[in-house]
RNA sequence: GCGCCCGUAGCUCAACCGGAUAGAGCACCUGCCUUCUAAGCAGGGGGUUGCAGGUUCGACUCCUGCCGGGCGCGCCA
């Protein structure tokens, strides 16, 4: 299914070629300047360049032949040599009559049959999910949902911290603590118990004071590093326990990302990999790339061409402990193994690992593992409170994750009240349409900024019912359910009607498929926040200005009725790309 | 020192591959509720796009040099 500009940019092609000129010329797309026309061609100006002709004179021989054409209501020459279209209402009318009850709103599939995993939990094991983790998480899930409605198989991997220092740490500080635990007996051979002997919470408070105490001491620190050594190197005692923790706090995270509405195909971590390491090692070695540097193996990754520095990727440490560099590289390798359709991998972190993930991919490349898979970084930047610097609770410390969405839940809770909203719900919907308008406030306020840019966290504003907000998109989308309710039934394939007031939103409603292809192509779901926001708010100009259910003409109601109902699919569809669910009352 | 990102209205942010008069939201001002959810709608004021050059029919966008802010640069992840 072609979009609208896509038939137009053929009809226009077309007559470009007639004139001998590329067909590429006569892309059209949304006019610049909607008070002069509501499409324009900017070829015949390229196309005068490339011929050394005059602009005008071009566009004068690709109009002559448009003018003829019955879907243009005007087709006119502008300025130096811009195209203005205009449309005839029943062109118009007809192509939105073609996706009235497309589920995908025009939006045509890109691909089928190829995987895209996306990797963008981060999150750690025995320490507590917050608000640094908003971001990985809102714009990984909605960068998945957006890859899978354009066809893909996507995947979501949480990647877990799960192998690191972090767990020599806690275990250490659990010997130190508990040194009669079966864990720690040399001489215990099994089985250990099913159940852990303290819970998530002991858990998530040993870590901060195991890791302050391994900054204060070296010999502490020593003795965390041993431990991490003897849990890669698969001490019984210590993988059982490290089992506990990783039950432990995946529970806890579920529970974390459950309540956000973000998921994961893929519960894998760095130590998922661990045992594919020697092997694959041997493998790097074998193409000559793991070479030894001050008693550490890395993988260089300087280019000829490089003007900057750029440091070799650290495969072992001279200890012969894996870091990052090593995990990230063997979960690559073991990725590409695991899914034969993968052709892409998007990585959503923190914009500080930039260099991180060009020294990755350039190993990667070097030793010619994604030779047919296509490696990106998404990097986002800092949260920040209203002085600029990072997010930080009153009293200096990090906003847990829990706590952030219960605030926001409270938030939406008092706007509602405020507002008057809502009065005729139960508690329970009253308390649970409270919480969805509090995620929507985050998400949509964390989407609508470019990921790579730092941002102002400001609850306040983004669980205003008023402005560029979740809850203003909300409140649109539900009005027009209102409506829809009071309608009752009407016919569905109802033609469209379009008069003069109708006009500007039915033209919005044609221009998702281009918004979608943005937004995919670059990454950028504020492309996608943006036009939600202008339809909410195109819609709620049409609602306050166009009689609907009082329209006395019942073949203009009814087309009415179907434009209503094309916008709240299309705001259902964008908010659902962004992990936003819309309630049914508000 | 080297490298990356950012600098646009009072504030928070947009601007598709170089296109016309740089757009939204907030805040401010003026109208509109006996009609479908007025936390809404209609309208208004507000700009030397950090600075200085360059490339061309045309620059927020590309190039060079400055100024200001953030971040990164081998054995943490």
């Amino acid at each position: 299914m072609a979009s609208l500009v896509q038939e137009l940019s053929q009809i226009v092609g077309a007559v470009f070629v007639e004139w001998g000129l590329p067909a590429e010329l006569g892309a059209v797309r949304v006019s610049d300047r909607p008070d002069l026309a509501q499409f324009q061609c900017n070829g015949a100006m390229a196309a005068a360049k490339q011929a050394k002709k005059n602009p005008r004179a071009v566009a004068e021989e690709v109009v002559a032949r448009l003018q003829t054409n019955p879907a243009f209501a005007k087709v006119e020459i502008a300025g130096p040599g811009f195209i203005n279209l205009n449309l005839t209402a029943e062109y118009l009318a007809g192509y939105l009559g073609g996706i009235a009850s497309d589920p995908r709103c025009g939006v045509a599939t890109l691909a089928k049959g190829k995987t895209v995993l996306l990797d963008y939990g981060g999150m750690n094991v025995a320490k507590a999910m917050h608000v640094g983790h908003l971001r990985p998480n809102v714009i990984g899930d909605a960068l998945k949902r957006m890859v899978r409605f354009a066809g893909y198989n996507a995947l979501g991997d949480i990647h877990m911290g799960d192998w690191g220092l972090p767990m020599g740490q806690i275990i250490s500080e659990f010997e130190i603590r508990n040194p009669e635990w079966v864990y720690f007996k040399a001489d215990f051979v099994g089985p250990y118990p099913e159940e852990p002997p303290f819970d998530y919470g002991t858990l998530e408070e040993i870590y901060p004071q195991a890791s302050n105490a391994c900054k204060e001491d070296p010999v502490r620190l020593e003795q965390a590093r041993q431990a991490t050594a003897d849990l890669q190197n698969g001490r019984p005692g210590y993988r059982a326990l490290w089992n506990h923790f990783m039950k432990l706090s995946i529970a806890d995270l579920k529970k974390n990302t459950d309540a956000l509405g973000v998921h994961f195909e893929i519960w894998k971590g760095e130590a998922d990999v661990n045992d594919i390491i020697p092997a694959f090692a041997d493998e790097l070695k074998a193409k000559g790339l793991l070479v030894e540097s001050d008693g550490a193996q890395v993988i260089e990754v300087v280019a000829d061409d490089d003007k900057k520095e750029i440091p070799p990727l650290m495969f072992f440490k001279s200890n012969g402990a894996q870091t990052y560099g090593t995990t990230d590289l063997a979960t690559l390798y073991e990725r590409v193994k695991l899914y034969p359709d993968l052709v892409k991998i998007i990585y959503v972190t923190d914009k500080r690992q930039n260099l991180h993930f060009e020294q990755v991919f350039r190993a990667a490349k070097r030793a010619h593992l994604v030779d047919k898979v296509e490696l990106v970084h998404i990097g986002f930047g800092t949260l920040n409170g209203a002085d600029g610097k990072p997010f930080k609770t009153r009293d200096g410390g990090v906003m847990r994750f829990d706590m952030l969405l219960d605030l926001a839940r409270q938030k939406a809770s008092e706007r509602m009240k405020e507002a008057h909203l809502a009065q005729d719900l139960s508690v329970e919907e009253w308390n649970d349409t409270a919480r969805m308008i509090g995620v929507a406030a985050i998400k949509f306020a964390d989407l609508l900024n470019q990921a790579h840019v730092d941002y102002i966290f400001d609850i306040d504003q983004m669980t205003s019912f008023e402005g560029k907000t979740g809850p203003y998109i909300l409140y649109q989308a539900v009005r027009i359910k209102s409506l829809l309710r009071k309608a009752g039934e009407f016919e569905a394939d109802s033609a469209l009607y379009l008069q003069e007031g109708d006009r500007a939103l039915a033209l919005l409603l044609t221009q998702l498929p281009e918004v979608f292809a943005g937004a995919l192509k670059h990454y950028t779901p504020h492309v996608l926040c943006d036009y939600t926001h202008r339809l909410a708010q195109e819609f709620s100009s049409f609602y306050g200005n166009c009689h609907i259910l009082s329209e006395a003409d019942e073949s203009l109601k009814a087309s009415r009725l179907q434009l209503c109902r094309m916008a709240l699919a299309q705001l259902t569809l964008t908010t659902s790309l962004m992990g936003i669910d819309i309630p049914e009352r508000m």
